[in-house]
DNA sequence: GCCGTATCTTACAAGTGTAAGGATCAGCGG
DNA sequence: CCGCTGATCCTTACACTTGTAAGATACGGC
């Protein structure tokens, strides 16, 4: 308890590792990534750019940090649900995350230390889906499709430079003023007729996706038939456990 | 054609916008996008920074440039094959062309003019989900599901430290090293069971997301029921009903 | 009052995009 | 052959911004 403000400045002990990263997560969230700058950073906590320096080492502890400050937003699986109902829920929770920070996905291609909330993350999502019955290797297979849904879908969301209706009308005048002669005439269609027909919203294909996945994983987990491909998938017998080295 | 060269250098006309953003996309490929400066890439083509201001308004456009250069790398959809084989074709080739080029995905994110070879091939590929019969709704979900898969595959591909099995080892051990009372172990499971076995390499994981969404794809587009949101689907005559292809 | 630490001040060397104007060239009419 | 013209390329320069090293200063707890 700060005894005698005096000042108008926060009380002293009032920088950390953690308020510094939130306001770094904060830039990044208002300025883009590439305000995120030292300078940047401690202005938005009324301080100096050198202060920072006592509590990160470098720039690079701060974006590696953000990073983790995102998956740790990420809502962990819980297991009082079945397990397809645990990871849509996961899956809907991280695209929220995600597309509040649409900074973390660029990010992450130059990170290469993966923080304690990011691990413990994929640890989780991992753990939900052995306990579901997944096999090493299906749990990896299921792991990574959903994964790649997710950062894919939000990098599309993104990226297509609409987020409002009205934004929208603005982008497909563009694209439409682009088509002299009827070139990209199957683009036209599905903007005329489709993305911009009342009620519509990008960010309601996500779960068409994303059940479409859990689906084909449900009917690999259940039915060890061949779910993909028409051959090699079985979740049976070899499969079960550690895959014998071959040779 | 130059005459007489006399000089070492480049003929006169040797710059154009053309050449610029190949240069362009060399040096983000070889030093990473960051390094992409008005000086560097004159650099590489043996010229000065202001040169490139004949050729280009400004760095935006070269941007904006390469971008659309990447995506103009990508096989065309061609209507040789049933659906589901140039889908397939599209998205390998898709991933290598983008694993090529990591930073294209990065900068998606910052960039809102989408140019004609990006145009032209989403035109194709909605064009041939069309011509198998999906309707526009059902063509606007298949190409938002295969994208975001695609995409997320390639971002995680080039987020995962290791290329190599070698990297792949270092990292694993940097990992395990930070787990001292198993924390982590379904991490630690999949590491050392499953991606350090012989033989292991994440990107034979692409084909079977791929193939997961292209099954379901199939499935909603032969049998026109729910294929997601409902419960465990099956192909049976109760979601034969559902909206019939708009006419 | 003293001490260690957290913070601020100053500074630097490097790198950025690009504006303004000078140099060099090919192709041309004489 | 000459010299002109207009495009293309180079030189110089400017105004910023970046990360962070070095040292001075202010503060809270003893």
């Amino acid at each position: 308890m700060p005894s005698s403000p005096g000042r108008q400045r926060t009380p002293r002990t009032s920088l950390s590792r953690e308020r510094i990263l939130a306001a770094a997560v904060q830039v990044a969230d208002e300025r883009g990534i590439a305000s995120v700058t030292m300078r940047k950073v401690a202005e938005h906590l009324g301080v100096e750019a050198m202060s920072l320096y006592h509590h990160v080492a470098n720039k690079d502890e701060i974006l590696d940090g953000i990073v983790d400050v995102v998956f740790g937003e990420i809502e962990l699986p819980v297991g009082q649900f079945d397990w397809k109902t645990t990871m849509r829920r996961r899956a809907v929770s991280a695209r929220h995350v995600l597309a509040r920070h649409p900074w973390a996905l660029g990010l992450m291609e130059s990170r290469r230390h993966p923080g304690p909330s990011t691990l413990r993350h994929h640890d989780s999502v991992i753990g939900s889906l052995r306990a579901a019955g997944f096999s090493i290797g299906m749990a990896a297979h299921a792991f990574s499709a959903l994964d790649s849904y997710i950062y894919g879908f939000v990098l599309q969301e993104s990226n297509l430079p609409f987020r409002t209706t009205e934004e929208l009308e603005d982008m497909a005048e563009t694209i439409v003023q682009r088509m002299p002669a009827g070139v990209y005439p199957h683009l036209a269609e599905m903007i005329a007729d489709h993305a911009l027909q009342p009620g519509y919203a990008y960010g309601d294909e996500f779960t068409f996706g994303l059940d479409l996945i859990l689906d084909g994983l449900e009917r690999a987990l259940l039915g060890p038939g061949a779910p993909a491909r028409g051959g090699p998938f079985r979740q049976t017998g070899a499969d079960r456990s550690a895959p014998p080295p071959p040779g």
